[in-house]
DNA sequence: CGAGAGCTTGATGAATGTCAAGGCTAGTGG
DNA sequence: CCACTAGCCTTGACATTCATCAAGCTCTCG
């Protein structure tokens, strides 16, 4: 179920927006607010999309965690890249209409909406923002290869650690709190599908970080202790 | 060593394009002529571009094959994807001027040259080979997640697989030949960095597909018995 | 208070990596 | 034309990482 309801704030005052995919001028911002079609509300756990439906509407994430994955015969599971508030679900919308992943969110999700279609005329008559989102799709495709390297050529420990700071690092550039304890949202299945193990292994890696002192997550809680330690891998 | 020499052959003619990014109306194929600077040769298994330095050009495969990695610590490699002729080195380039992976040739090459900036100004005044450009992107980006579920959730026998097909489907998409036995010039150390094995691992699994009479990869030579068998995995 | 979800732990096994040796092939220089 | 060499592939024995299975534990929430 979600629930519309007025958002408080406008585009142009948006703390989202700062540090969104569009760093952008006042004037585009005041016209992105006149695009944005509503919000929406979606509790945690929940299916936000699913895979190959059609979407006419892009979500942007106002306040929230959600992760983009794909389901395997044999009920395998891999999770592609986690969304942080202020990230877009998702770009590829701006060519196409189905999506060839799903979305679930991790906590409980504000979301502003837009149509996919003026979204798309939008971006493609505003030559600088047209510009972030190819920039922002090359970063994108840049992460992609990141966690590919992981997958690939990683181990289990090492890549449990960067999915940590990667995520850390993202949210201290997006502004949100990171000082022992942080809101921490992934449990030991989503890290363990996200980097191709299984729940319990990730779930040693973690004790091992523990007994190390490098880290402890617990129950939505991470304390970072040694983040010489993690940068090291 | 790089050579430069005629190509006998205008854009607007190019077997190449037609099966491109950009699939485009003839005056535009025409302007790409005017923006083309050249072409460059170069041999097989030389290092066509090195991470994180400047390139002011951008190169369009015309002929040959090529693949874009990334080397580790401890002289690991993961190979990130497989260029063949048609392809661009690449797309990133319109909006940075430094890409964070190397390329490197398989076979001998043959590359069209663009002046990057031209080049990104070209695409940027064509709305409809702006457009190919993001759909191009947002192809890359979802091959890239597939291959991120290949290293994740599936076996080496899945995975050797399915690259396989994608490589064989792809060349027959741009009308390379693929009658048996077919040119592939992908080693088994080629085959193992893209997909996270060991060359030891990845030539068992070539084997026992060579004992089940699924295919058969000895030397550049590619035979595929029974594609069905592929495509179930 | 009870039930369920997610985490922990230990025992076991399968998939894949590592090491070491040998073979085929193409290309090289005598 | 014949060694010779270097690169790549093959093979087998063994080690390691990670998965699987099964059980018990600890919160949280109804």
């Amino acid at each position: 179920m979600t629930v519309m309801s007025a958002l408080p704030i406008s585009c142009a005052q948006c703390p989202r927006l700062k540090t969104a995919f569009y760093r952008s001028e006042h004037e585009t911002l005041v016209a992105m607010e006149q695009l944005r079609s509503g919000h929406r509300h979606f509790p945690a756990k929940r299916t936000i999309y699913r895979e190959g439906e059609i979407a006419s509407e892009m979500l942007m994430i106002f306040d929230g965690w959600a992760f983009r994955y794909k389901l395997l015969p044999g009920g395998r599971r891999q999770i592609l890249s986690f969304l942080l508030p202020g990230d877009p679900i998702c770009l590829p919308l701006l060519t196409v209409d189905r999506l060839p992943f799903s979305v679930q969110s991790l906590t409980s999700i504000t979301a502003c909406t837009f149509d996919r279609s003026c979204f798309a005329n939008f971006v493609a008559e505003h030559r600088q923002i047209a510009f972030q989102a190819d920039v922002s799709c090359v970063s994108a495709q840049t992460s992609a290869d990141e966690r590919l390297i992981d997958l690939g050529r990683r181990s289990a420990y090492e890549r449990v650690g960067r999915l940590i700071l990667e995520l850390v690092t993202r949210m201290e550039a997006k502004g949100l709190p990171t000082s022992n304890p942080m809101f921490f949202p992934l449990g030991q299945t989503h890290i363990a599908d996200a980097l191709g193990l299984t729940s319990i292994h990730a779930g040693r890696v973690l004790r091992r970080f523990r007994r190390e002192g490098v880290l402890s997550l617990h129950r939505g809680r991470l304390e970072l202790f040694d983040r010489a330690a993690l940068r090291r891998l």
